[in-house]
DNA sequence: TTCCGTGCAAATCTTTTGCACGGTC
DNA sequence: GACCGTGCAAAAGATTTGCACGGAA
């Protein structure tokens, strides 16, 4: 699965559009402008992004998509789970892409401004893992999100 | 703050509806008949309801609260630090008394039938609250929310 | 040629707001 | 009597759906 590519690839080997075309292939897709321009936004962010902000990324980059396909592009992703979505408690859902080797991250919001801001560690996971082998439910994921104001605004 | 009420009160002596009469009547509020009966109701519960539950729930107790009305009760006693969000990642944002020593919980959510239950681990809270002291955020709050499928539905 | 992906517009659903009335203080 | 809490109706905002067209297979 991991073969090499064209040799000036560098910076992220991950292949998540690569990953995300097959798996849409797979399950029976066409192409289509729409979904490859989402996909290649998504693939380029750090972190989570609403629909919103999706459509309005494209916009400037003078490649609209229909705010209804970004949602069912969305949707089809997080089926197939390609991207996972990420609660901020603020009004609108954040979207992201899913990793399989990447360390998979948290969040920090800030009621203040409402910056969100990826974390990661390793003694949170294991006492979420230790945790899903207790609970009365088969878990599939988790979603942790920690609160409060951040360094800007309480500056 | 603690006082003994009348002798047979029992069960919880967590008084929450009082401490929140209290911080309501100190914060400037007069006293209202639809917020004396979200709070009984929420009061009652053990985990979070929906705005349209608690509306739903009070109609059938043939205590009738605009759906208005719940949003902006909530909304206060939210902001009152009483009650808090819990984003499960359904359509609907559910809400919950906050319990000052009772232990606090996090949700373990069905994808499959929507079912939300309370857990709480103390090596998870121990994570989180190391954590907190190590990210660039005063955090305030967490939320921490397990998805899977529930017994019943793997059944 | 067949069918899917996409855009547009309308519909739906949750949550918020404007306004008027009635109760609390 | 002054002002706040509440209900009702309309508004606002996010997301979904219906339909028709154009492009992919």
């Amino acid at each position: 699965m991991s073969a090499a590519h064209s040799p000036s690839v560098a910076i992220r080997e991950d292949g998540w559009i690569e990953r995300a075309e097959a798996a849409l292939a797979a399950a029976g897709h066409k192409r289509g402008g729409a979904r490859r321009a989402v996909l290649e936004l998504l693939d380029a962010q750090r972190c989570a992004l609403t629909a919103v902000e999706i459509e309005d990324e494209l916009r400037l980059a003078e490649r609209r998509v229909s705010r209804a396909s970004v949602y069912r592009i969305l949707e089809e992703l997080e089926r197939l789970r390609l991207v996972q979505r990420v609660e901020t408690g603020q009004a609108m859902v954040r979207y992201e892409r899913v990793c399989e080797h990447d360390e998979h991250h948290h969040h920090l919001v800030c009621d203040c401004c409402g910056i969100v801001m990826p974390f990661s560690d390793d003694a949170l996971e294991q006492a979420i893992s230790s945790l899903s082998r207790r609970v009365p439910l088969t878990v599939s994921e988790h979603e942790i999100v920690l609160r409060g104001e951040c360094r800007d605004c309480a500056a």
